[in-house]
DNA sequence: GTTCGTTTAGGT
DNA sequence: CCTAAACGAACG
């Protein structure tokens, strides 16, 4: 009997070990075993098929056989099998990068022994062993072991436990050290060290379902209608709708089926905020999965999925989606137009809310997506029927959409009327809305201080050794730093390149923008919100929670703002530069621009008060902005739509994006060159490129990039086939063997 | 990914 | 001629 195995390497191949008699009854595909790999390496792998006979093509080769079977369970279910194929096929990647991405890494240790280490903690009990009736005279005279024992002795029997923990006992009103230790000492108690779950699992319900208000309730009856015909219902509604009621709803709806609700929600928006309101319904029932929780934490929860008692809902981020559930039934992505549902690095690059879909019909699930700007790729969806659609068009408790304004920086310039970064109307909007106790947040989309440093006279630039890029300031720090691979660098007293002293700090970030508002308000309090200020481990929930208790007036921030965060009292929001969201050199910085200007607007608004958006543009007569004033989302999808047709952008056409990287620029060239010449023998006109990426050298590896513009109707097969046998013709050549590429498919 | 044998560059 | 570093190949 032998298995192919997964291992966790980036191999394009399966490898084959022979089972060993002991474990031919108990072995099964996604069983989770150990093999030797290599001269002296051991590694965890997952049994992908098992045969009677081995294969010609293995007859010579030695055949290792597997040193040892880890579980009596698979440990990777049918289903996530299944998922896993399918993403290794669609993004074009090899199975065991699937099999590191999905699986927490203390499950695939190198050592023999596990690597997960459980939790412990040390607890008090009552000795067994003695008899009940002599205690009280062994503790003899001594009042504070007395009181100890009894109100331990007290608790035990209430809560019906043999234990109490030591940290709980040095809680307790009569604590006292050295009496513990001398019930210690004399045998009555006894501390020993217990495992314990790092999940919390005894969470009580605190409060029933809300019921829906008539809007909701006729959008939660269309959303079960539509599910009735279709897999996807796509849930278009504007900010503050209330669209987490009416998931929850359908989430109870799935519980009572005894089925399984997967919540995804995007990386930055998994907020305390959330996962309270879900935790105050469905208790303990509802585990919790993101970036910020441990490996051993993960693994805990994996485990918990395979076990009789699994959780019956995960909220989390991308990578849940690999969890072990065993009755899906209903899928839940919301904010799902947010791009950090694909994964950029490293190989696979999925994207989270296409391989949910894939899942949920793995598992004859539904799924809903829901946004208050959907992706124009799912928008198109629900108009060629193969999602349906919802709408929600009124808020919550009638909040009144904001008031949107645009200001043209271009013309007041010109008119020297621009005395800082924000423009005069912006400023008296801020002024009267902080004079009434509301509170402001204003957006750029760019850290640090200066974007730019240049000198006066030669126009020379700071650059990063290893990477084409400027540095950026950082005035905090009072560092260069580059934002591709966080080299730090001393800004020079003088110009190197003439040595003029007049080195000029262009282009505001948010650091910048801070010291002017503080400067303009000095009265309030600022805070900022940006990847410097969120590195540490509780600082994201810090800033916010110090916005949200009115420490902070005005919140300075870049887009990880916008996202999913609810905040009650924010009169205006104000959008720095808008212009610099949509001129990116990309096909999609309008729709990026939009849904940012959307989203950021769903951030204003009180009960009963009208908020304030304020845009400051200079190129205030493009079209984009009539639509963002009009709240049409309708007329901007059909404007893109004639945009993307015209020049065959998705979802006309499937983007792939192949990578060539090394060290030396000559040698990438010509590699680029020689495989897209390859490519165009299948895809001909498909093929765009080679070019230079926008950043085409990071980290001392120059880049080039091929296009693949892929006819819808060119068959996915057939595409992989061509890219794969165009590889390894490209990797039979000498001079290009050793040459990485890499494939982001439908790349964001 | 890791290991290990082979090739190459640089130094004595 | 020796040594260290870079490269190439294999792993069942």
């Amino acid at each position: 009997m032998f298995a192919d195995v997964i291992l966790p390497l980036p191999l394009s191949d399966l490898y084959t070990y022979a089972v060993p008699a002991e474990m031919r009854n108990k072995i099964a595909r996604g069983s989770r075993v150990i093999v030797p790999f290599g001269n002296k390496r051991y590694y965890t792998a997952i049994i992908y098929k098992i045969e009677d006979t081995i294969s010609k093509e293995l007859k010579d080769i030695d055949i290792k056989e597997i040193h040892s079977l880890l579980n009596s369970q698979p440990l990777v279910n049918e289903q996530q099998l299944n998922l896993w194929e399918w993403i290794s096929f669609y993004y074009l990647s090899p199975l065991g990068d699937v099999f590191n991405a999905a699986v927490p890494s203390s499950m695939k240790s190198e050592n023999l022994k596990s690597r997960f280490t459980p939790r412990t903690e040390t607890v008090i009990k009552i000795n067994p062993d003695m008899n009940p009736n002599i205690i009280r005279e062994i503790i003899g005279k001594a009042q504070k072991q007395q009181s100890l024992y009894s109100q331990i002795e007290n608790i035990l029997i209430e809560r019906k436990s043999e234990y109490i923990s030591r940290k709980e006992v040095s809680e307790l009103e009569c604590h006292s050290t050295s009496a513990l230790k001398s019930l210690i000492v004399k045998g009555v108690l006894q501390s020993v060290t217990i495992e314990t779950s790092r999940l919390n699992t005894d969470l009580k319900p605190t409060r029933n379902l809300f019921p829906l208000n008539e809007v909701q309730q006729r959008a939660y009856k269309e959303i079960k209608n539509c599910l009735e015909f279709k897999q996807t219902c796509l849930l278009h509604g504007v900010t503050s709708s209330g669209k987490t009621e009416i998931y929850m709803h359908l989430i109870q709806d799935a519980l009572s089926m005894g089925k399984q609700t997967l919540y995804l929600v995007p990386e930055i928006a998994l907020t305390t905020q959330l996962t309270q309101r879900l935790q105050a319904v469905f208790g303990s029932k509802i585990g919790i999965y993101h970036s910020r929780i441990n490996d051993n934490e993960r693994a805990e929860i994996w485990s918990k999925m395979m076990s009789e008692d699994p959780f019956e809902i995960i909220l989390g981020v991308r990578s849940s989606i690999f969890l072990p559930f065993n009755k899906l039934g209903l899928v839940i992505i919301d904010e799902e137009h947010e791009i950090s549902f694909k994964q950029q690095d490293p190989s696979p690059r999925y994207h989270a809310r296409d391989t949910a879909i894939m899942l949920a019909h793995l598992c004859n699930a539904k799924t809903i997506l829901g946004s208050a700007t959907p992706s124009l790729e799912s928008f198109y969806n629900t108009k060629t029927g193969k999602y349906g659609l919802v709408t929600l068009q009124e808020r919550y408790r009638n909040i009144m959409m904001p008031e949107i304004q645009i200001v043209n920086t271009f013309e007041l310039r010109k008119r020297k009327k621009m005395k800082s970064v924000l423009a005069p109307l912006l400023i008296d909007q801020m002024n009267q809305s902080l004079e009434n106790g509301e509170q402001v947040i204003l957006f750029r989309n760019r850290r640090g201080f200066a974007s730019l440093v240049e000198c006066e006279q030669c126009a020379w630039t700071p650059k990063c050794k290893r990477c084409d890029v400027s540095l950026t300031y950082h005035k905090k720090r009072d560092r260069l730093i580059c934002h591709y691979c966080n080299a730090t660098y001393t800004l020079p007293a003088k110009c190197p390149s003439c040595n003029s002293e007049n080195l000029k700090k262009l282009g505001q970030g948010t650091e910048q923008l801070e010291e002017e508002v503080e400067s303009l308000f000095p009265d309030y309090f600022v805070g900022r919100m940006d990847l410097d200020t969120t590195r540490g481990k509780d600082a994201y929930e810090k800033i916010i929670d110090d916005f949200q208790s009115k420490r902070v007036q005005i919140l300075i921030g870049t887009q990880m703002l916008s996202k999913g965060l609810d905040f009650e009292n924010v009169g205006v929001v104000g959008v720095i530069s808008a212009d610099s969201l949509l001129n990116f050199p990309d096909f999609r910085s309008h729709e990026r621009g939009f849904q940012l200007m959307m989203q950021a607007a769903g951030r204003a608004g009180r009960k009963n008060k009208q908020g304030k958006v304020i845009i400051q543009s200079a190129d205030p007569l493009q079209p984009v902005y009539d639509y963002i004033l009009n709240y049409d989302y309708e007329g901007f999808f059909n404007s893109q739509m004639a945009e993307r047709k015209m020049f065959n952008y998705p979802p006309f056409s499937r983007l792939i994006s192949i990578i060539i990287k090394d060290k030396i620029e000559h040698k990438v060239e010509a590699a680029a060159g020689y495989l897209a010449e390859l490519l165009r023998i299948t895809f001909g006109e498909m093929i765009q490129g080679p070019g230079k990426p926008i950043v085409s050298y990071i980290q001392s590896y120059h880049f080039r990039e091929i296009l693949i513009k892929l006819d819808n109707n060119f068959s996915l097969k057939k595409t992989r086939e061509a890219i794969k046998s165009a590889e390894s013709k490209f990797h039979s050549k000498r001079e290009f063997k050793y040459i990485t590429i890499q494939y982001d498919v439908d790349r964001v």
